[in-house]
DNA sequence: CTGAAAGCGCTAACAA
DNA sequence: TTGTTAGCGCTTTCAG
């Protein structure tokens, strides 16, 4: 397996051309003979000639592959969160022949933005640096799932204060008095804005939350576990509560079966992500939907406008998110 | 957002060196002077520059990227195989400071591997071809998943008939003379080489697998629960079921818990995988362990040595998979 | 320890 | 319609 480098020289003598007429084949301009044309596509065939990417970056200036940056935390692979950007950005990339680089980074060791010709940033928890490099040389970035204030880039993210306000609304509206949540990590945005909404409703509804309904979870099925196990201890224990993922809303329910309780008949769960195992588990989910799929497809559509060239506004985009209403609440008994 | 090219020369001209200085400092050339040096990492950091990636790559030859290929059917992105083989290039990638070019294909539109220093293929159903033009031009390939007999390239797989062969064992060691098997795509390696195994053993046990005994899957969840409807509907109702997939068992187990049916009791179910998802149903699954991740992990490392100049023989490599005994299996009270 | 100069393989004016 | 030529930004001999 040595290395044989066919290269558009190579390509030119067997077609008994000069490299600019293959260059010109390679790019589709129409200006070439019939002829020609054939003759090179023969040789690129019979050598199984592909053209050097990084020579015609260099030379054009076009990088025709985006970036995906995704936070490197443990557990990330296993987020639906996580597989549903990378699968948004997969699709796009598909569509648009982009080919795309995946970039797993806890801030340390940043993508070299020279790399590709866009990026997309999932959240930006500690990547702001990285950001703001990309963006001082000019590579065009879109930041998914993160609402950023506080300097100028694209980003497109989904109200989780009113997924918590829909959440607790929903609740509430079934006569519940007494609803707990589990929270996601609060350091997020999203863990912090969930609890913020919902916490928000139910002091405009006048429903108490005491300080033991507020469960501390961080998106893990093991916290939200332990939180489920918290609730069935409590005194006065709650009929109702708000998981802030799906996976945790699930993960409450199961202990909840396991323990004798009816779902939604002694407890009403409501989630959160509109993940489709929702609709697999014991009892179909009702949940709070955020379209992070059409997000991250949304964002490389865009970057792909830019880096054709097109200039393009800042797009500060925040999506409203959707109750999914199924089996697993009830009326409160009270 | 203009294009500010800040280049090598920049950073020469602001450190008062020649580029070439400049150069060996990105490279760590330990002969350079220290105060040479410092002047330099001055320019650098004060000038944001990044060093042009495609023209290192031009120029060294050297491309520090391993490229990952996936097959693009639909559904690709929730099937636990896909997301196990990203997880596994993803963290060794992570860890020996590469990029991964994420590159989704149905055989169409190949990656031009001079993008990569190496290529981790995830199957080859549809890429064969892809496969060999990338070796043609020496880049160093790794198949994973697939056992590969008909060329030369390296591939780390599950021998998938021995795992069929420990299902249909285990569950004929628990006295069951009648077992069913939903299968996986027939087209695809693993779900005709489990199954192959499966009827094996079930043969060499002198257990007779009726026609109808074999129900065609093709690993979507859908596909399982049509194939377990069927089951309910037979004369003979099976008393043990082999799913090709976790997924697939999870939601035969799903029906047979819809209609009424105890698990283990009833019908006792082993799937293949060992997805975590196992863990998390309404009857922990006995499965067959085949580990992905790890697969991924080391078709990387072993491209990585390759990249560095290393020549390496070609691997073929066939791991045993491992049944993981949990709660889904009984007795036979036949 | 440092720098000048020759490419890496390709694209893009500019001529012809 | 075609070919010549000058780079793209960097690494790498090879002198010094």
């Amino acid at each position: 397996m040595e290395k044989k480098k066919v290269s558009i020289s190579d390509v030119a003598q067997r077609a008994g051309v000069s490299i600019t007429t293959v260059s010109r084949v390679i790019n589709n301009v129409p200006t070439v003979s019939k002829k020609n044309r054939i003759k090179v596509e023969e040789a690129i065939a019979h050598l199984h000639f592909q053209p050097d990417v990084s020579a015609q970056r260099l030379a054009s200036g076009v990088n025709n592959s985006i970036g995906l940056v995704i936070p490197g935390y443990p557990g990330i692979f296993h987020s639906f969160y996580a597989i549903e950007v990378i699968r948004g950005v997969g699709h796009s990339c598909e569509t648009l022949q982009l080919d795309m680089v995946f970039h797993i980074t806890n801030g340390l060791n940043p993508l070299n933005s020279t790399h590709v010709g866009g990026i997309v940033f999932a959240d930006v928890i500690e990547n702001r640096r990285q950001v703001e490099a990309a963006l001082k040389n000019g590579t065009p970035c879109f930041v998914v799932n993160h609402k950023v204030e506080d300097f100028e880039v694209n980003y497109i993210a989904v109200d989780n204060v009113l997924g918590g306000e829909l959440a607790g609304d929903y609740l509430s509206g079934f006569g519940h008095k007494k609803i707990a949540t589990i929270t996601g990590d609060i350091n997020t945005q999203s863990g912090f804005q969930r609890l913020q909404g919902f916490t928000k409703i139910l002091k405009k509804k006048q429903i108490s939350l005491p300080e033991d309904y507020v469960l501390k979870g961080d998106y893990s099925r093991r916290s939200a576990r332990l939180a489920a196990e918290k609730i069935l201890t409590l005194a006065d224990r709650p009929t109702a509560v708000f998981a802030a993922s799906d996976d945790m809303a699930l993960e409450a329910i199961a202990v909840f079966l396991e323990n004798g309780i009816k779902i939604p008949e002694d407890i009403s769960v409501v989630g959160f992500d509109d993940n489709p195992i929702c609709l697999y588990g014991p009892v179909a989910l009702t949940t709070i939907k955020q379209p992070l799929f059409e997000m991250a497809k949304d964002a490389v559509h865009y970057l792909y406008e830019m880096m054709k060239g097109k200039t393009m506004p800042t797009q500060k985009i925040l999506l409203k998110p959707e109750l999914i209403v199924r089996d697993s609440c009830a009326p409160s008994k009270g």
